[in-house]
DNA sequence: TGCCCGATTAACT
DNA sequence: GTTAATCGGGCAA
């Protein structure tokens, strides 16, 4: 696997499409947090008329950054324990977004990784679950609201990584609406 | 106010 | 494979 330097940040453009776009495309692109690099690998779509998102049943105190612009960031603590981070997509208002479940720290990032979630984990483990990676990055609910296309602490860029084989499953850990298949995972990187 | 449950993880057996 | 840990939203009373 070779990784180049990031490139150039995703405008807020990109985020304002349909989901079910959104989500495959960001599969290697580089989720930068805090002065960390890690490649996205694993995404699911959340969409407004679907039972299974946060955002189903209207616009509440918890989920109200799924309403906010394109590229707003969404956290939550799930099972009162771990947080996970969202993107915000489609359009303000409209209560879709994207569930990072899983990332692959850059090299230069792998150290900070370990000091947050165990000096002994494998760079594989460090971050390949939606409360593993919040963790890794030392995401909570301060960065809940925050713009990734504007914020300087918190983005995403394109990167000179090509992604192999993408493959397309039902989405984990949900009750409702469990046949759509909209689990996006990069199997592979070039 | 109280109860139930979940877009999870890790430490068990 | 099983289960405890642990917290806030939503709904019923």
């Amino acid at each position: 696997m070779t990784i180049l330097a990031p490139v150039d940040r995703l405008p807020r453009d990109f985020f304002a499409r349909p989901t079910l776009e959104v989500a495959p495309d960001l599969l290697g692109k580089v989720f930068f947090v805090n002065g960390l690099n890690a490649v996205i690998v694993e995404t699911e779509a959340y969409l407004p008329d679907d039972p299974a998102s946060h955002s189903f049943c209207g616009k509440t105190v918890r989920n109200a950054a799924m309403f906010h612009p394109p590229g707003t960031l969404y956290v939550y603590r799930s099972y009162g324990v771990h947080f996970c981070v969202n993107v915000a997509t489609e359009g303000e208002g409209i209560g879709a977004a994207v569930l990072i479940r899983g990332v692959m720290p850059l090299p230069d990032s792998v150290a900070a990784f370990q000091v947050r979630r165990g000096l002994k984990i494998t760079q594989k483990q460090l971050s390949n679950g939606p409360g593993k990676l919040c963790q890794a990055f030392g995401i909570t609910l301060e960065q809940n609201y925050v713009d990734g296309t504007t914020s300087a602490e918190i983005g995403f860029f394109n990167a000179a990584i090509h992604v192999k084989n993408v493959e397309q499953t039902p989405r984990i850990g949900i009750s409702k609406n469990t046949e759509k298949p909209w689990r996006f995972v990069a199997k592979s990187l070039l």
